[in-house]
DNA sequence: GGCCCCGATACCGATTTGGTATTGGACGGA
DNA sequence: TCCGTCCAATACCAAATCGGTATCGGGGCC
């Protein structure tokens, strides 16, 4: 499991679009698919329902969904908390 | 910013030690240094001072640790989510 | 001054990754 | 029913990434 690949899901989770998610991260189609079945590889699970539409989340995509955001978003705290020192107590 | 260099970062900051990280991360040592590295160049700032002893967190590594372990924790918890449904209530 | 322990670097081969082109399947309209 | 369209999946190749071995450079410590 790789962070790319979590924010590979989520954008085809809410895009329920190979070709839309591509396009918003700035990568061709087919990495992106392959990015989403390395991931089901990696789980061992399939998380999308394949539709001639487009993709559909599985129950077991559902449950991943909120988590792969909030790991997403911890990263950017992360990110963000390196840079910035907490402000100082004055008591300290 | 990835998934190896947050498990890199974790493991060389609780042995303050790049050569016994890489045992315990089945990896060589060339290969964690870089990964150290990469992360320090991805976020912009270092997170360990090196002395001749070894490696000691800054401040800024301080700051990254605990949410590195969190988010590596989140990924665990995240693998578990996919495979275990939740218990059926009763009620629905 | 010589030895030892540390991380950093050079170099090379193997693996991974991305892009273009193409395929195959499912709809929908004429 | 056949053709055009839209979707994800695959084949293929080039570029980038990554890991390992060998080596370097700097500090301590006899």
């Amino acid at each position: 499991m790789s962070l790319v690949q979590l924010e590979s899901f989520v954008a085809v989770a809410e895009e329920a679009h190979v070709g839309r998610a591509a396009r918003r991260l700035h990568v061709s189609q087919p990495p992106l698919t392959r990015r989403i079945r390395g991931l089901e590889d990696d789980l061992g699970t399939p998380l999308f329902e394949r539709t001639p539409r487009g993709m559909r989340l599985l129950p077991s995509g559902q449950r991943l969904l909120p988590r792969a955001r909030a790991i997403l978003d911890a990263i950017e705290a992360a990110r963000t908390a390196v840079h910035d020192p907490p402000a100082l107590n004055d008591d300290s």
